[in-house]
DNA sequence: TGATGATAGCTGTCAGACAAGCAGACTGCC
DNA sequence: GGCAGTCTGCTTGTCTGACAGCTATCATCA
């Protein structure tokens, strides 16, 4: 169980200037008292404002338009559609709170696709999963914490896509950036074996269509993961 | 109970270039036989295959990107991070499909969102319930259906919002244009009653605090709603 | 052999251009 | 006065060309 935690010179946060603006419009929707409906400012005036170009600006409304917080509307101008959580509450330990968000999320979405998984399951995807879950159990031995997450990543996405729920795997792909960060984390604590037994469990459930031991399988994995209390010990161990 | 089923001038489809550009490199994603880690074409030569400027291009990309479909990455391409399911069965009734996918995903997430609301609700937030209720109320007498389906996607993105959970906030945003379309369409077989039945016990749950009685109010909505059933009335209907 | 530097192709970003959509003002007619 | 049609200015949608910065590859040289 040789994780490598490399840190390589401590990785450079090197983010794109789409993803900030992203960002900077996103804080827009929180601060600036703008309901439904508001209409923002201008590609142009935005693209003056934040000191960027206009594709770059374009970029970043597309993909906020893709996460429904805003719509373009040819001629007329970009609108609010929703309104953003009001106030991100307790700033002080910020990465706990998503943390433990991220785990909710997991909560929320994972049993429900081991059981459409264990349903429906198609051989092939069975082979997917198993193949996910090979690959998987040969990262452990000398992969980066990162490289193994991204291959845990793998293989719960296979689960979903063996549910067939075009909803749920677009929802879970989009926070494969978050899984690998969090998962990530929450490795170094070594909750490793405990993790490759539940997956296990999972396979030969869904392996045998068994929707009701595929939704407790997973439900087990999640069971006394208090993930905050975890992640104080992250912080004052590191 | 009048909900004007306008339909007016039967809605010319106006789909951007842009979301044609992301449906065709989907598309590809599923038949090329690409698997994760294969390397896209390069931004200039999908513009030039799909006969479209390179902007466009990238802002599919981004959108993909996002998605959790593909990463871009500077000096190297465009790379596929998971790939899409294989084929999308039952080509004949694919809208009945999608529809059933739907309600499954609404089933899986809006119980977790119930509860958390319940749990951790502001007042302002439990405010923001209420008054979403009551536009949606006031619709149900003079909208059209596609307008009340979107102010019953406010009432249902407020209660994700009291439960303060940022993934599932977004997860749910992302299929606002699927859920005014769905909702829609079952709303023509006139289920508004009950809906109004639940949407009022719901609202009590959260505003008591009582994470189960919010969570059975959520999944007594979904009861008895055999999806694909209603599909085919509504087809052999209209 | 091994380090070094040039190179070619890629994404990231920008600026400028034009088409098309839309609301509101404006004009001319009845 | 009322109204239809037009004009105008602003907006998004799209395309093009440009350049910077990144990276793997490969030839070059010590």
């Amino acid at each position: 169980m040789a994780l490598r935690t490399v840190k390589a010179l401590e990785k450079i946060p090197r983010t794109t200037l789409v993803d900030e603006v992203i960002a900077a419009i996103r804080g827009m929707l929180d601060e600036e008292g703008w309901t439904a409906g508001t209409r923002l400012p201008s590609e142009h005036q935005l693209s003056i404002q934040l000191g960027v170009g206009r594709s770059t600006v374009r970029e970043a409304l597309r993909v906020l338009g893709h996460l429904g917080l805003v719509q373009s509307r040819s001629g007329l101008g970009t609108f609010v559609v929703g309104k953003e959580l009001a106030v991100r509450h307790s700033a002080p330990d910020q990465e706990a709170e998503a943390l433990s968000q991220f785990f909710e999320f997991r909560r929320a979405t994972e049993p429900a696709a081991a059981r459409l998984a264990a349903e429906r399951r198609s051989s092939s995807a069975l082979s997917a999963i198993k193949a996910s879950w090979q690959a998987c159990y040969a990262g452990a031995q000398n992969s980066s914490v990162d490289d193994f997450a991204a291959l845990d990543f793998s293989f719960h996405i296979s689960i979903f896509e063996a549910g067939e729920n075009q909803f749920l795997i677009d929802a879970y792909r989009a926070v494969r950036p978050s899984f690998i960060k969090y998962v990530g984390m929450v490795l170094e604590l070594g909750p490793l074996t405990r993790m490759m037994h539940f997956h296990d469990k999972l396979i030969e459930a869904i392996s045998r269509q068994d929707p009701l031991a595929a939704v407790r399988a997973v439900e087990e994995n999640f069971v006394d993961t208090d993930v905050r209390q975890r992640m104080m010990m992250l912080q004052t161990s590191g």
